[in-house]
DNA sequence: GTCTATACCGTGATAGAC
DNA sequence: GTCTATCACGGTATAGAC
């Protein structure tokens, strides 16, 4: 599994992740993945095949991604696991970093190449239908179409304060805050006693948040 | 103000909402604009300043579009204005697509050029303020900070549905049906007792939302 | 200000040895 | 399978006439 061909495609990831997809150059990502240029074009066909399976293999990543975080958390408390997988999205290591910034370049490239799109639709409904699930364990009084409408809303949410973040519009730690807030948005209209102090978390740092990363 | 520059500009927008970013040819633009390509080099000293300007452009554009909405409609039902003001970033005719895809690029560009990051941040910033003002009259009982905090994770939202309708994820009826739900879950969080009927705009049609475009 | 013609170079892709 | 060397083309940018 950890052959020649898979490190190139983790090279390619991270060259993406630094330069773009269309950013990319196949001299580039040979340096990086420390083999010559002609080396690329014999596993993968052309440029075009090789951004092909990159954005394969970033996408396969991102589905592990989220199904992987062990099946063990997803017992205790509902509403913290929810929390914690659309959380895990907006964290400042490298490696988050680098997947959050590759696909939303895959989505940006989809935008103006159709070839693209069905892996991303497949990609992203299984993640929203991860977090319906989840959704629907925090707040089980829900009807199931509500549950999926909102999992659509906070994914959808995670991918829009993500490019803020990369784009420097939005600093982590607020982008995190905001998550938390919508979370206790879509499920405080379920259940208005409320059992936490969300309002805590939805205020609180707010209103002077944008600035430089 | 509508000189030949300005053409070109308008030009450059459009090719870009066709192209992408770094997708745009000097060659095809000065095709589209119905001039020769050295006139662009007169104009703009090189394509850095060519995309330069453009992104300005578009950004500029972007302010007008959200501050032009004729002062009127914002009186009688401030709920129904701030729906129409989000809702608009979600409408299927060219020039809303258009306006939407640059501006996606130009999000997804500057995570590559920090150069645009500030421009980008300002365009932001003046339209998460708009919408928080909206806010503040749909929902006079909450605080400011909590306002902020909704219009950051409301404007999000809408960047992050518009991606995904662009990319073939997500038809833009479905689109607009998750905002307004979203918009009903941020307002009734702070009004429990409701005075529309949101539960029907959140669940109609989901669940099965995914798909081609 | 605007054009035509062209120089130059970065980059994708191939040939062929090992 | 992997390398070195090289080609060919597309695209940016410029020269110079009008």
């Amino acid at each position: 599994m950890s052959d020649r061909r898979t490190e190139i495609l983790r090279a390619a990831t991270r060259v993406i992740a630094r330069r773009g997809v269309r950013g990319l150059r196949v001299g580039e990502l040979a340096a990086e993945a420390g083999v010559s240029t002609s080396l690329i074009y014999y596993h993968f066909s052309d440029r075009a095949g090789l951004l092909r399976r990159t954005l394969d293999f970033i996408s396969d990543r991102a589905d592990h991604y989220t199904a992987e975080p062990d099946p063990a958390p997803r017992t205790e408390d509902p509403r913290a696991d929810l929390e914690q997988v659309l959380l895990l999205e907006l964290q400042d290591t490298v490696e988050v970093r680098e997947n959050s910034i590759a696909w939303g370049e895959l989505r940006a490239t989809a935008v103006f190449e159709p070839d693209l799109r069905e892996d991303l639709a497949r990609t992203t409904h299984t993640w929203v239908h991860d977090v319906a699930e989840l959704l629907a364990r925090a707040d089980p009084g829900g009807t199931a179409p509500a549950h999926a409408a909102a999992a659509e809303r906070l994914t959808a949410l995670v991918e829009g304060l993500s490019v803020r973040w990369h784009s420097g519009s939005l600093p982590v730690e607020h982008a995190r805050l905001l998550l938390r807030g919508a979370i206790g948005a879509e499920l405080d209209r379920h259940d208005p006693a409320g059992r936490g102090a969300p309002a805590a978390a939805a205020g609180a740092g707010s209103g002077v948040g944008f600035g430089r990363s």
